[in-house]
RNA sequence: CGGGGCGUAGCGCAGUCCGGUAGCGCAACGGCUUUGGGAGCCGUGGGUCGCAGGUUCAAAUCCUGUCGCCCCGACCA
């Protein structure tokens, strides 16, 4: 068994550690890119179920769209272009010849089957789905489009870590259509309202709704708001983005519609995604030195149940206990496991499913069977208790709720408790130089010059301006300048 | 892509400087005793030393190239 690192000792080691422990991902052997194992598949799947859930009830439908574009749609949006085209991987030909090389078979593209035009594998969709809006969109009858896809992307990143940052990804891309500019906002800020109930209800992480300033925008948008989490090492995580892409989109595709008047406009847009990479920062909101630790509401399995014997007639009569308790759970809980396995002893079991972040335990042994209990610990605070065999759904149910919440005030206490209102540059510098970093609340010029010089000297960005946020005048916390109110900076992944 | 570190059994590592039959701990497998917090004893199996060339009688070890991983930068969800 390895050990994990202490988070004290080495955070970024810590969190590959609970990766590899936990079973959620591997190395692939393609640079950059991740197996997503069952354990980590199945928060995924969780992941999908209920945002998927979310969407439709919002109108939205699934469609897909094809991984491959045509490098000439990615130059048709100025501003997408640059912001994407440092980091495609490109399809250049459709066959491959065998050859031999110093004595030896081996495989290169064949000359003749080079493309004509060549493929970007899609870094995100917008430009292959505005190409087909402009077929599926000539009256204000046909609007809204509310289409998303369940997808993966690659974007060629220099630096890649599991979950956070790989070469390809998972996740859903919501691409809508609108007939007014209110209507895409509107939309826009349904989304983002969307991700921080998914991520505060489903997930027990905290985080900070906000607009991006001008120069962390996504590229084609005319705004992009976000919702940011803060990790345990006190570094600002960006959990989703929704874009109001005004009529960026339908400009450089041309999609045009008629609206009631008979007057021609293009057509308004937005899209929002959320990815794999929330999983690390589940892993990072949660956590702790001896491995994973989920909210029941996303964990792949809610419940595990270690039964414990000493001879062959306790063994049958707990284990029949333990699946009796199973089957009554399930309907109710969702996954409960039953670890039977008798070449395993209670104390490694135990440490195995603490390791892989089952929120609750249930052990049963011969006591228990004999009193009609069940003793449940859960896993985040290792508490103790017994539930009657009588009512143990609402006894389980109940413990699993109690998880959800606590696991949501732990992370919200620590998320108030590193948050900071400063005003000046040394409590500035000082923070982020000394006092371990953390979310600041600041007056801001406005100057996007100014912010790189902040980004510059303390590596320190403007995670986004919270829409809730403090609009008093006042002074720049870098240059003194005025400033219409403040944003939050931190330390970003 | 620049700087640094590292690829040896499933995991963690020693061996590399100074070439000479590939080792250790945990895990795995078999047996017996065990089982309420990582069990004990005995036995067994498993590695073309990341990959490709080269030097040599002989390469994990020396040389060249290459791929991957980790950390720091630049880029980013």
């Amino acid at each position: 068994m390895a050990e994990i690192t202490k988070r004290a000792d080495d955070y970024n080691r810590w969190y590959q550690d609970v990766i590899r422990e936990a079973e959620l991902a591997d190395n692939s052997p393609v640079r950059g890119c991740m197996v997503i194992r069952p354990n980590g598949y199945a928060i995924w799947e969780n992941i999908q179920r209920t945002l998927d859930a979310k969407f439709k009830e919002l109108g939205h439908v699934n469609a897909y769209f094809p991984l491959l574009i045509p490098k000439s749609f990615l130059a048709k949006e100025a501003e997408h272009v640059e912001g994407f085209a440092k980091e495609c991987a490109i399809v250049t030909h459709h066959r491959l010849m065998q050859v031999e090389r110093d004595g030896k078979a081996d495989l290169i593209p064949d000359p003749a089957s080079k493309l004509d035009e060549e493929y970007v594998i899609r870094p995100t969709s917008e430009t292959v789905i505005w190409d087909m809006y402009r077929k599926w969109i000539q009256s204000y009858r046909d609007l809204p489009i509310l289409i998303n896809q369940w997808a993966n992307v690659m974007r060629w990143e220099l630096r890649t870590r599991m979950f956070l940052r790989t070469t390809e990804f998972l996740w859903q891309e919501g691409h809508t259509a609108h007939a007014t500019e209110a209507e895409g906002r509107a939309e826009t800020l349904q989304m983002l309202e969307v991700y921080r109930w998914f991520a505060e209800e489903v997930l027990a992480m905290p985080v900070i709704a906000g607009v991006k300033t001008p120069s962390e925008r996504f590229a084609g948008a005319v705004e992009t708001y976000s919702i940011e989490a803060m990790m345990q090492d006190n570094k600002a995580l960006q959990a989703a983005t929704s874009h109001d892409l005004g009529q960026n989109f339908a400009r450089a595709f041309d999609v045009k519609f008629q609206d009631q008047a008979g007057k021609v406009d293009l057509v308004w847009a937005t899209s929002w995604g959320m990815s794999t990479r929330i999983i690390g920062a589940l892993l990072m909101t949660h956590s702790d030195d001896d491995g994973l630790v989920l909210p029941p509401r996303i964990a792949g399995t809610k419940v595990v149940i270690v039964p414990i014997w000493k001879n062959d007639d306790e063994k049958s009569a707990v284990c029949a206990a333990a699946q009796k308790l199973a089957a009554e759970l399930r309907p109710r809980i969702g996954p409960v496991h039953v670890d039977d396995r008798d070449n395993l002893r209670p104390g490694w079991k135990y440490s195995e499913w603490e390791r892989k972040g089952v929120p609750l335990r249930l052990e049963i042994g011969p006591r228990d069977l004999a009193a009609a209990t069940a003793m449940l610990k859960s896993r985040h605070d290792g508490a103790k208790r017994t539930a009657a065999f009588v009512d143990i759904a609402d006894g389980v149910q109940a413990e699993l709720d109690r998880i959800q919440r606590d696991l949501f005030d732990r992370a919200a206490a620590r998320l108030v408790a590193n948050t900071h209102r400063l005003d000046t540059w040394a409590e500035f510098t000082d923070l982020y130089a000394n006092r371990g970093g953390g979310f600041a609340h600041c007056p801001w010029c406005g100057d996007a010059a100014c912010e790189a010089q902040v980004q510059e000297e303390t590596k320190v960005t403007i995670r986004n301006i919270p829409l809730d946020g403090d609009e008093t005048p006042g002074a720049c916390v870098r240059c003194g300048k005025p400033s219409r109110g403040r944003v939050l900076f931190a330390q970003a992944y």
